[in-house]
DNA sequence: CTTCCATTTCAACCAGAATTGAAATATCCG
DNA sequence: CGGATATTTCAATTCTGGTTGAAATGGAAG
């Protein structure tokens, strides 16, 4: 991940609203959520909704996929992972004051 | 760290300027930079740095000292390493797929 | 005490993001 | 096809964040 793509995801995440909808999302796990359900979860109307899962979409850290009627949305691990790798290893260059905080340890 | 913490951090990071300010200070390490060398790193007027530097230390980012006429920053690398962990322990629920991407392990 | 330097504060302005509600699109079912 | 449901798109408004330059503050040195 370079700086504007960790720029663009972190701005995503910088949101009440968006960021209560990854972690609905990060609970609903591999079987994501529709949209609707995303909305009543994080209290929002579907057109507040669909405007922030695009927000969350173009940064990458959603997945959508139209399942009948419903478009089901589902958190993109991989791309969270990148973004702490990012702000882990790259920004903070590992740092163990940084790394000490997360339950965490580089790999041996 | 909890989800207004969270927000307030990610909100300060998710700036060109801001994320920028705080690379220069992770190299700079434990000696920080003065608001001015971090003005001249970031290639921002004085007060414009100093109103970003605010928002990094009213986010507990960065922790700033007066030394003399300089005032002088310090990245607060423990917390930095709250909000990882509050993506990848609180948010995440430490999901191996998210913990793969980091070149780091469950801490065992 | 005056002057100088580093930094912050302030007010005005501009731009981009969020909210709202209505209209459009897509899918399913009768 | 026509109606119902789920979601997105659009335009208008509002709000927040960022930029700018001038003025104020705090400290050091003559």
């Amino acid at each position: 991940m370079d700086d504007p793509d960790a720029l663009t995801a972190l701005s995503a995440l910088a949101n009440p609203a968006r960021l209560s909808a990854i972690r609905a999302l990060v609970r609903a796990g591999p079987t994501g959520l529709s949209a609707g359900a995303i909305a009543k979860a994080i209290g929002a109307s579907p057109s507040q909704a669909s405007f922030h899962l695009s927000a969350l979409y173009d940064a990458g850290l959603v997945t959508s996929e139209r399942q009948a009627r419903e478009i089901r949305y589902r958190v993109a691990f991989a791309r969270i992972g990148a973004l702490i790798d990012y702000l882990l290893n790259d920004c903070c260059a590992g740092d163990p004051a940084v790394v000490a905080c997360c339950g965490l340890r580089s790999k041996g």
